[in-house]
DNA sequence: CATCCATATCCAGTTATTTCGATATATAAG
DNA sequence: CTTATATATCGAAATAACTGGATATGGATG
């Protein structure tokens, strides 16, 4: 337990006033998060950190006009090399771009899984629907 | 210019072979970023960014249960105070959740909007169609 | 095999993020 | 008005991420 969860329940049962009603939350709060899988999760935040840079972003819009080789995309996005070709590995290992060796060139394309992939967790909240 | 693009555009000169065509490829890229809007990226990788964190994924999974209040969200994740605090207010800011003040109890819900956001930044990557 | 070149990787400096205890704020209740 | 309580904010330490120059790697070319 990395909180003081006593203190917490506490409050819950001063919240809902009952302390058996309070418990039975607890239970139902607790159950939902160990459903969820630790590893699932981590993937899910990975990818969402992938496109959590301005300049990831715009290499995907980039890519969305097709392959592109990274002399191409460090001139799209204006950044040296290095740096162009960090953000293509991030974008790389969350899976959402595909690199395809060719001679000297790397050419990277947007990868099919991706949108899948994106659409999926996007379908967690939709069904919430507030 | 933060990198040096003379050096991107020799090379791809060098890997298109004709230095028109490749004149007029850089200048196609550059109109693609340049045509984006820099504040709206911002926005969006901030969203990206609030769902970059396994705890904030957590939250919002409590969420889709409805309405809770700091001190369940707690239990839920099993956070301190402080730190489930401090992510319900990321969340907030990237504008995924709504707060509402009850007497001494802040109560939090996904908002309506952050569904109609999420399916508007991933439709950039399902037009992509790779 | 020597050289050139495109890209990846390394490294160091800087900045941002996470974490959690301590404190501040604000509401409620006595 | 004093106390209790729920949450936000602060502060400082630890960790992670970004940046860009320098270097390594590996393919191509002569």
């Amino acid at each position: 337990m990395a909180c003081i969860p006593k203190e917490a329940v506490s409050r819950m049962t001063r919240l809902i006033g009952d302390a058996d009603k309070a418990e039975c939350k607890v239970n139902k709060l607790r159950s939902i998060t160990s459903k969820l899988d630790e590893k699932e999760i981590e993937v899910e935040a990975e990818i969402f950190k992938a496109l959590s840079d301005p300049c990831r972003l715009k290499i995907v819009s980039l890519l969305r006009e097709g392959e592109l080789c990274v002399c191409e995309i460090m001139v799209g996005v204006d950044r040296p090399q290095s740096s162009t070709s960090h953000h293509l590995s991030i974008l790389k290992d969350a899976g959402l771009i595909k690199e395809r060796k060719d001679g000297r060139w790397s050419r990277y394309r947007l990868s099919e899984g991706a949108v899948i992939d994106m659409l999926n967790l996007v379908k967690l909240m939709k069904e919430a629907k507030v």
